[in-house]
DNA sequence: ATCAAATAGGCATTATATTGCACATTAAAA
DNA sequence: TTTTAATGTGCAATATAATGCCTATTTGAT
């Protein structure tokens, strides 16, 4: 899983949901440009603000091995 | 998954693996005090720089639906 | 076509992650 | 115990993530 289908994921999410990039900014309390950026699979997030964000959509971070 | 978790996922993972911190940080093209830090839990990494070290481990973040 | 709301980008600023160096501590082996 | 390797920390420098303001573009409804 890389930052684009990262991005994606949240993004298809945010939207099942009908949510608002700005409202979930503020729920997740990180900044719009920040969501933007990660929706569109630019920027570079940290585990700390990837986590608010996804934490608010339900959503979870694991980390397996890969087989 | 917490930092702290994701830590001792990566600890763990190194030691089973038998490579030592200096070695995995050279592969994985970090900081010897950046992969230290992520694995006690302590510091906020980057998607990609945890990306890097989990790529050398063969393990895999994900993005589920919490159930 | 018009209007309003939502999404997105440029720019500058601030906050903080990343890093190397030098040194300390811990672990393990001889 | 002594020695060496491995792990970890303080500090300062650099790189870059996060943010707000303002404006542009896109989307959706009327």
């Amino acid at each position: 899983m890389n930052l684009v289908q990262v991005g994606e994921t949240i993004k298809q999410r945010r939207q099942r949901l009908d949510i608002r990039q700005n409202d979930l900014a503020d729920l997740a309390e990180v900044g719009l440009r920040t969501l933007i950026a990660i929706e569109n699979g630019t920027g570079n997030p940290s585990f700390e603000t990837l986590t608010k964000i996804v934490d608010v959509l339900g959503l979870e971070l694991t980390l397996t091995i890969k087989s």
